[in-house]
DNA sequence: TATGAATGAGACTTCATTCAT
DNA sequence: CATGAATGAAGTCTCATTCAT
């Protein structure tokens, strides 16, 4: 489904994707606390439980590590989101169903998010574009629950609106990660969603 | 005004202005090209003009430079902002109005804007919140500038929804530059901005 | 026959050899393109068909494969040395026939002797004098044929002389390969083969 | 004349020459007892007494060191080959003073020679050529001194003979290094010169 | 003040070899 | 006998920083 392949010079598939996901999962731990710059091949190595020459057996260069990381970061809010947003209708509440699903799963995978959206940058202009499809798969999602309630004549919008909405919906979903020495100060997450809710639905414009 | 003194060898203050703007011209455009981490000390002090022995008479590490730059970002961006939005009222209209000369601006600075953007996180915990103390005074703008409309009957909003209206005007002038990949693709400046003043002002609910 | 013990941990004799042939035959090839230093174990097992692991069963080191490679490829043009000098006799004729015999062969072989003859110096001192010797018995052929040739009454040499010419013909035999980016341009084998035999047996001196 | 620009990230041109001369020095020793291959750039910075980031400011990799030593190997023997042969004429004594002259310069940097020997072969396609460049420069010099002692009508020669003989003559000197293990306990240099000079005027045919 | 050569810790990566299966 | 995953020592190279001039 249009993964980036990353060579491993081990054949056994299942070990691979077993050694990778311990590696991806150590990894983040540290970039979420170092970034990836400031971690080293050799810690990921240790905190992942094995040698670095092993380490090296399951990607070709520090930069697959980003990309699996950042690939299973996006694949893991997916993933919980479909969990979540499992039968959604074509009404305006389902609208506000997914985008609260969407910002829980946000909360619930803050580490990854923040890691996901602070290293994508130092991903080389190879592998961007990969990651860069999974964002705009995501924007869609939100494009087409909105299309459907604007089919349903519950929404007012142009089709270009639409697109920007959904990139709203994104980003204040994301900003509750990156900015959250701020907003989580101020808000928790219930406050958070039915506030972006409310500005997301009606605006700041005083009606009458 | 609350920046962190970044102490140099040398004595001659205005010297010190000057060489430390001439650095951090030049640091900008090697971020924005290969970002902090993978821009040497020596490239920065040759793009200056000036010898790496130079370099370290102004600063003391790489990362005052970081800092500098992140500084001098700021202030450029609240500089021209009060040039465009010198004498902004307490109407909705007003408040249309900077939120038209922010885009502008984020525009304008893109690029400055994206290195930021990007680069802070690689500060130190020690000049981190001289950062986002910044952040947070242009957050407090937005906000005072909602807070009047408020007042003076034009806006619709909960104290805590002023803030969270700030924070989404802030980040959506900031998501033109670090989305611009897809976003500058969909919109020209204008549209984009029309297009998030009428969801901030209207949001997305058909009325009646 | 002086050839130095490559331990192995498999029993099989016959096997040995198999696979050590099969081994040889892939290490050459690999380093003829890119030298004993930058050709990797794994790519020797790869290319002769089998894992790391049995590689390992039959050589204790990547030394090992250095030295057997060395000593399969004078085997080699031995053998084939013999085949076309079958019947060689005492006259001046003969001389100029092994000449030409010798030369052909280092043609055929051009690859096989370019890799022996730039990596024997990788050898360690232990295996070296095994492969040197090799040499010097090349050498005491030609010796012996130039002697007989003496005997005869066709040739005008010293003792001393007689070694000198035979290392001489031997380096030529090699040059042809190991300097074959100037001289295949300049002659064909043809051409070189009979130069040679003309300044080996008359000099350069002009007569009379 | 030809050479191939190795950068250095230090300016002093007189710096640059002084220590690559310590490098090459250094390197051709360690060489010499480890090849190529064997000796690690740590080696080559202590031995030169400079610390590894020294090392790296006068080269930009490890390959730039041998080519380095190669280059300047060529340019000593040809330096010592110029002081040895300073006024040669056209006839065949000037002939047999050129070869004895070289064979002297051979003998004496026969260290170096069997370095450069051995590790030409190392040299990537991109500085290949620059080395075989000089060797080409020292056949035809060889060439151009029996085309004119053939001039001279004392040497008996077709322009292909005159060609290989100098092919011979090179190689003759360069075995004396890189067959030191067997030439030198046969001969001493002059028993060597005298006879290789023999064989080279008058050939192995018994006259008459 | 300005320069730039020198430093060396430390980064990434390779690869010969082993050993449990 | 065969396999191939695991190991870690060791290699090359970078770069922030210092300090003598």
């Amino acid at each position: 489904m249009g993964k980036k392949e990353v060579p491993s010079l081990v054949k056994d598939e299942k070990l691979i994707k077993k050694r990778r996901e311990e590696m991806v999962k150590a990894a983040v731990s540290l970039f979420k606390e170092n970034g990836f710059h400031r971690t080293t091949t050799r810690e990921i190595a240790k905190a992942s439980g094995f040698s670095i020459g092993t380490l090296y057996e399951y990607i070709r260069s520090k930069e697959d590590i980003l990309y699996l990381v950042c690939d299973s970061i996006y694949d893991g809010v997916k993933e919980r989101l479909n969990e979540e947003m499992s039968s959604s209708g074509n009404t305006a509440e389902d609208v506000k169903a997914a985008v609260t699903a969407y910002f829980k799963v946000m909360d619930e995978m803050q580490d990854e998010v923040l890691v996901m959206y602070q290293e994508v940058k130092s991903l080389s202009h190879e592998a961007l574009p990969y990651v860069l499809k999974k964002e705009i798969e995501m924007t869609a999602m939100f494009e087409g629950l909105l299309l459907q309630a604007r089919e349903n004549n519950e929404l007012s919008l142009s089709k270009q609106e639409v697109k920007a909405a959904a990139h709203n919906i994104l980003i204040q979903g994301q900003m509750w990660t990156f900015r959250r020495w701020i907003l989580q100060k101020l808000y928790t997450l219930e406050e958070y969603t039915d506030i972006q809710i409310k500005l997301l639905f009606d605006g700041i414009r005083r009606e009458g």
